[in-house]
DNA sequence: GAACTGTAAATTGTCAACAATCGGCGATGC
DNA sequence: GCATCGCCGATTGTTGACAATTTACAGTTC
């Protein structure tokens, strides 16, 4: 088939879309920060690169929605409000319960892989819980959910909650410390597999269901503390 | 506030989502076949602009789904398989569910608003159905639908349905005449809109599924003639 | 002192030229 | 006859320069 023993397409992905990918982490990982103009010159100086690339991959970085664009005056990174968070978390509750579906309609073998990677972001997460470092607490949580929708394996749907992860790392990015009781986040995650492996569908659902509403209380009690506190 | 008296912004917009928006309504009416290499040089040139600005817009719509690039080589347009058409009809579902879900949340004034533009555009189906107007009624179709989805007011599952949307219609298209009896689709819309109007939650859920699952029976079954034909 | 006007710097929007890459086609060798 | 190599046209990828617009600031007027 293809790539037989260690060699790899060059550059197979279109340029654009690679320094898009890179944005996106920059964005999620708050180096640059909210309602803050991207800077062109700057930023494709600093990617190596000069400013036609880099505006194609904002286009694609404001097609998502991560970006905002105002016309002669440049692109700015998202703000999030209460109402952007209640937002995501609604699409966001769309897609993971209809990929909850999906896959309890899919096959075992189908469900099997993917307990098994969420097994180890699990794993890697209690890791790093021990240490409490949210960032990568953060990272982890989202890899596992994206990876529960990846387990249905429509790439649209994949596609969609890529940046729905995105969107989400920065809403729990904005409030430093969003995550109340670590132990029980780790908790809730093993649930969620758990009734997954044993083919729970309602009780998949409703869980799903509470683990998201629970994150809006607490990421929308905590935005109204900063925003008092302000 | 805003736009007091007959004065309005000039090209609020930016350039790439303006050509974008054109560039995915020509791809949707078939303009640009699918499989087709979209020339830059070419495009550009026919949009009275320069090969910049149509590279940015071309991105937006690589990111949608609708065109695919392989670098070095340019960008196509989608080509659609059975398998692309069951996961578009699958996230359909997951998004106008949710959307039938929020929209029976919300209060009675948002749905009837919403009821309102929906039996202006049943209307407007019922009069080209009379005269089989295959293009105008497909639009109508997906009109339909988005508005359906718009009533939410979720900013991004209305986003996401704008894509889905068009890549619903190319579906109907790819296959040229796919509505069986016209008569029985303004009907089906007109259920759901009663079902709607009525508040009748688990109604509604059930018949916007059904509605769907059809359209992908319909859909599939006259792919599977063309292949066989072709 | 407040409001308005005009200028200047910085930034984005656009363009045209250059470089790199790919697919096709004919020539060459086996 | 078939496969391979190398060239050529066409198209994309990238760059730097130029034009247009916005914002901030200083100067002026009332």
């Amino acid at each position: 088939m293809a790539a037989p023993e260690g060699l790899f397409v060059l550059e197979g992905r279109p340029t654009a879309q690679l320094i898009a990918d890179q944005l996106r982490e920059q964005i999620v990982q708050g180096t640059f920060r909210p309602g803050q103009q991207i800077n062109e010159s700057a930023v494709a100086a600093q990617l190596r690169t000069s400013r036609g690339p880099l505006r194609e991959a904002l286009q694609r970085l404001c097609q998502e929605g991560l970006l905002i664009s105002h016309r002669n005056r440049g692109v700015f990174v998202l703000e999030l409000s209460t109402a952007d968070i209640k937002e995501i978390y609604a699409v966001r509750e769309a897609v993971e319960l209809a990929a909850s579906n999906t896959l309890m309609d899919a096959g075992q073998d189908q469900i099997n892989d993917t307990c098994r990677v969420l097994k180890e972001i699990i794993r890697d997460m209690a890791k790093h819980v021990a240490v409490s470092d949210w960032q990568a607490i953060a990272r982890l949580d989202m890899q596992f959910h994206s990876t529960f929708v990846a387990g249905t394996g429509n790439t649209r749907l994949i596609r969609i909650y890529e940046t729905l992860a995105a969107e989400s790392r920065m809403c729990i990015l904005s409030l430093e410390v969003a995550y109340p009781r670590l132990d029980v986040l780790v908790q809730e995650h093993q649930n969620l597999l758990d009734l997954l492996e044993a083919g729970d569908r309602k009780g998949l659902q409703q869980a799903v269901k509470r683990h998201l509403e629970k994150a809006v209380e607490d990421l929308t009690v905590a935005r109204l503390d900063t925003e008092i506190t302000a």
